[in-house]
DNA sequence: CTTATTCTCGAAAACGTTTTCGGCAATATA
DNA sequence: TATATTGCCGAAAACGTTTTCGAGAATAAG
């Protein structure tokens, strides 16, 4: 069985070098040629080797940006990914792998973006982050039989990392509830992020454990920013009856949050109690401090190497007894944004 | 003149299929032999080239991992780096180039790490940041004549883009004078980041033109971390006679610093004038509101990309007018932390 | 001394592509 | 009609490495 670009010439009755020029929209081929193998090419998905490419002309197409955490001995992680990077390293490097992080452009669709990475043959394996619900991108990986793991629960075959949203928002219904809060609202993404679902259902079960009814429209979707933060404290307090206590799914609400409280004469953790999901710089440097959650995300990283190595076929006898499907556990900081007692 | 793994083997009298295997480790190779050859490697700095080696073993021994900025329509930047790559590959992609992002592990040396990356021949060209005062990566890259761009000023010759560290201290001075301050005090990094030389440069320039004695004293180096805040704080109010103003190198560190100075009852913007660097998720949080500079983080990735392609022979043609090294003005971001007037 | 075995090395093929070059046919020019 | 030009295509080399296989020498076994 022949591969490649030969698969490709010899289906259509034409030399390699013909079809590559055609392919590389050389004047020297019949426009309609061109158009036959390009057409072919895309029928039959094929997209030259990027390693045969590299070699031959002597240049990868490709710019590197070299980034660092923070060297200055600062142990806050200012950035999620960086962390997470640091673990998976750790891990890959033990068997000389390396790791190079892939930025999806804004203005480019994932699927495509991580499709035209697949095609381009830089890498052997993938990571995927912000998983969606029945995200394009495990099927695409799935079918074409490359090892990969996401990081964000896709569906119940797939391998994935997750934190445990589940568990948080179930733990933090609990926690709201001892200080005799009943009416509790919850904060969750626009986007079809599956997280939004594990969060939405550790809510309802918390919910049910403690017999309250649940509320929809105490389930409140908002934009991920600042203003989706204020916007947030307007919903709430524009209840004939407001919740007293707030869940929130994606903590970068929180600094909009407070701020248009305070706009509107309420004080957290008095007139609201607020948990936040995981902790930042930012839910730091609120007053009061916000009662979140903190994960170790550099071992959340070696999760995800070594959840993926047992998918590579050279690596994965020696991880064939790790389980392919993992919520990494959060643990609590207690604040002060959720202290108040109700009633 | 010939290159790559056949220079090395003439040079050694022996074949290439023995240099190859010797420099693998192989065991069919006599333990003399692999000595030998794995010397003259590291003399003839001899690096494989990724490209042949992974066409030949149909792998590239490396893990991609897809990240995404947030797609739910918030503008805010959580992320430094998601915007200023999104800028980057804007002009990359015009001329089909990809970008992929390249993280110095936290236990490997920046520049050994780079050279690591420089000679598995993955890229063609190289952006870096964090850019220290004479940093040796700029040597590294310079010597071996890759194309470069580094974010942060290096030296007087080779290509960069750098935020305006001068002015914005220069002018943060001239703002916190013409409200009654004499006794500004400035945060500076603990690492030879170039930015605090910068910082500081402008920061005493700002002083001089208002006929202020420079006090080393108040140039206060801290790391850029919540504690760095809190220490900051208690420094500041340590002094016998406080000064009534910090100026902020690094705004990470303004959480712990306002979290410190409620503590000691002092208030932010009443009893010390706070001004920071960037603006970030963080300083949106904090109340009073830190006043701080903006810039637009993708304009830098688009000027970074063009600085690059005019040090690229196949682009440099198209962007030989473009200048070299370039300052990127940051615009002020008017907060209520430093309202206050003196005296 | 003969035969088997081990050790060390080199020749050559292969990976998948791009590119140079020459060849043939069809068309344009003289 | 003879010659020059153009348009289109294919053969083959090249990029730099790893790997298979066989050969020869040296050593061990019989």
């Amino acid at each position: 069985m022949t591969k490649g670009i030969r698969a490709l010439a010899s289906h259509l009755n034409l030399s390699i070098s013909t079809v590559s020029k055609a392919l590389n929209g050389r004047f020297d081929t019949n426009a309609e040629t061109r158009k036959r193998v390009v057409e072919a090419a895309l029928a039959l998905g094929y997209v030259p080797n990027q390693s045969g490419r590299s070699l031959r002309q002597g240049a990868t197409k490709t710019v590197g940006f070299m980034i660092e955490a923070n060297q200055d001995g600062s142990t806050d992680s200012d950035n999620f990914f960086m962390s997470v990077f640091d673990g998976v390293q750790l891990v890959l490097a033990e068997h000389k792998l390396d790791l190079i992080v892939l930025p999806c452009p804004s203005n480019e669709d994932p699927v495509a973006y991580l499709s035209r990475m697949v095609t381009r043959g830089i890498v052997d394996a993938f990571i995927i982050s912000s998983t969606r619900k029945r995200d394009p991108r495990v099927k695409l990986l799935a079918a074409a039989k490359i090892p990969f793991v996401s990081l964000g629960c896709s569906n119940a075959v797939d391998p994935w990392v997750e934190l445990d949203f589940e568990g948080v928002a179930s733990q933090s219904v609990d926690r709201l509830v001892e200080r005799g809060h009943r009416r509790i609202a919850v904060a969750l993404p626009t986007i079809n992020l599956n997280l939004g679902n594990l969060f939405l259902k550790g809510y309802k079960k918390g919910l049910a454990r403690h017999r309250i009814q649940f509320d929809q429209t105490l389930a409140i979707a908002t934009p991920s920013s600042e203003s989706g933060g204020r916007n947030l404290a307007d919903q709430l307090f524009g209840f004939d009856q407001p919740p007293t206590a707030v869940l929130l799914s994606y903590e970068l609400i929180a600094g909009g949050l407070y701020k248009r409280l305070y706009e509107i004469g309420k004080v957290p953790g008095r007139d609201l109690a607020i948990i936040g999901f995981r902790e930042s710089l930012q839910t730091k440097a609120l007053v009061p401090h916000l009662t979140c959650f903190s994960a170790k995300l550099k071992d959340i990283g070696v999760a995800l190497a070594e959840t993926l190595l047992s998918q590579m076929a050279p690596f994965s006898n020696q991880y064939s007894n790790h389980s392919k499907q993992k919520i990494w556990p959060m643990t609590l900081l207690e604040g002060d944004s959720d202290s108040m007692m109700v009633k």
